[in-house]
DNA sequence: TCCCTGGCATCAGGATAACTAATACCAATA
DNA sequence: TATTGGTATTAGTTATCCTGATGCCAGGGA
């Protein structure tokens, strides 16, 4: 049975005319009559009672337009509420993002990317790392920032930030007074508050720390920043973490910076930040744009 | 859009498979596969992301599966809303009747009709003579019972019983102590209670008088038995009314019915009821079966 | 890595169904 | 009883649907 031939039911009558209902179904009268015979044949009853003029609807009619009419009706807004979902989709990113890269900051790109694409909008969801790349992978977003991102199967990275790596320590510390940058192997015994291991970033840093023969005394180990920050301002130890996420405490003297030192020939400790989204997958104009409007806005900061 | 299709998409999803839903819906595995295709084509938007096994739906997918889920159960629902439709229907016999057939008579008559035919049903109004024809005619009711019926365009007319016409007066009244039947001439000069002008009755009763000569003085006129019996009753005078009709006021001792003499020759004073239908009208068993009933009973009462 | 495998997509064709224009039909009405 | 406005029917064309055969592909095992 279709839905066309409820519509056109439906209104043979409301208009009750077989002609009037073809006109407004842009079909034959022909066609409006066949129809209507049709779903008679079908459903097995008569729904018209043809025998006088003007027609009237049988008790079987009556029952048969309410129904049909409810059934276009919901048909018809189905439809509009696909269609709507359809353009409420092209136009949002759906973004999956670790807790480290800021809201403050990323704000600042979601506010761009709204100024450059009018009526567009981003779904931020902060989560764990490891969730990631299966959110990616099972579509459930568009896009990940991601930390240390390896490029998976069905994974592509796009390079965005790289974050310099600082010592961080209370002010009272001695490499509090330093003027001038710490080498890692001055590290060596110091205490140390680490990321837990599992996450890509302790790899890294743990990596940095042997080939520098800095041999530090951990202390804790947290899955987060801020939870690592909290544990230097409490005294525990020292630790090594991205420059921006320092930036409110130094602000606010409640911890201090101070660079590393590198030597000749090696690349500086960053902590690289990388775009990924599913291999393969059209990426919709929404989701290009904002991908432009982060990469066009780490460049400008790097200059 | 067919609601087959609907349905085979919702299988789909439901089995999380296109073969399964085929089987499901007595089609082939290709078909489900065009069929949902279709959908996503007339719609314009895609439902199901076919890029990785096992497949998922989309928003839109999910959105359109809640959607199609309702439409489809309901208009299961309305097929079988108008198939019941149908079956009562058949089973039903719609009778519009004079109020003064008398509703205990007619209740026998409508048991002996349920003892013949379970499960059938009378649904019985009582109207004015008047709109019996239209309502016949228009189809509102399947039979009609009617007194002094004319057929007409579209009425057939069954003879069905006839009612002899009765002298009513209260027992103190002269004729109360008659032990011959009255002739009509006798009722010249009486004081009358009689029917409506405009009622089939009245002509036919002022007709029988005129035609005896008898000049009665009318002194009230009533569009029904009821009130005229009650008028009887009150003093206003005497009354010609149908046997069956006078029943229980004479059982009563409120009203007495003697018998109208008839001349040589003369046909008895009769009120014939008829049962009408639509001329031409294939009467559904029910009815066929609700007349003969009918007519039986009169017949074996005659006898 | 390679090949299998299960399951969906696609193709070509014949079968249905739906549509149109023309025309017959028919209850109501004058 | 002829007219008329509107519906039903018919015949022919076109669009749609369905099937069996076959192609294609992501996942999984060796």
């Amino acid at each position: 049975m279709q839905i066309e031939a409820l519509s056109v039911y439906c209104d043979v009558v409301r208009h009750q005319s077989f002609s009037r209902a073809a006109l407004a179904n842009s079909v034959s009268q022909s066609s409006a009559s066949q129809t209507v015979r049709q779903i008679e044949r079908r459903i097995g009853a008569q729904l018209i009672d043809r025998s006088r003029r003007p027609w009237r609807l049988t008790a079987e009619g009556e029952l048969f337009f309410k129904g049909s009419q409810e059934i276009v009706e919901r048909y018809r807004e189905l439809e509009e509420s696909v269609k709507r979902q359809t353009r409420r989709a092209a136009h949002t990113v759906r973004l999956a993002s670790i807790y480290s890269v800021g809201m403050h900051d990323l704000n600042q790109y979601v506010d761009r990317f709204r100024a450059a694409e009018p009526g567009a909008h981003v779904d931020i969801d902060y989560m764990h790392p490891d969730e990631i790349p299966t959110c990616i992978q099972s579509d459930q977003y568009d896009l990940g920032l991601l930390a240390f991102a390896a490029p998976g199967r069905d994974l592509t990275v796009v390079p965005w930030q790289e974050q310099t790596m600082m010592v961080t320590c209370l002010p009272s510390h001695r490499f509090a007074r330093r003027n001038s940058a710490i080498g890692p192997w001055e590290l060596a015994g110091e205490a140390f508050v680490t990321f837990d291991r599992g996450l890509p970033v302790r790899r890294e840093l743990d990596r940095y720390l042997r080939r520098n023969e800095a041999d530090v005394h951990v202390v804790a180990e947290f899955d987060n920043i801020e939870n690592i920050k909290q544990a230097v301002e409490d005294g525990a130890g020292v630790a090594i973490l991205p420059e921006p996420t320092l930036r409110r405490e130094v602000e606010l003297h409640a911890l201090v910076a101070v660079p590393l030192d590198t030597l000749d020939g090696e690349a500086p400790f960053v902590r690289p930040l990388s775009i990924v989204h599913r291999r393969g997958r059209r990426l919709s104009p929404a989701v290009t744009e904002f991908i432009r409007v982060l990469r066009q806005a780490s460049a400008e900061q790097a200059a």
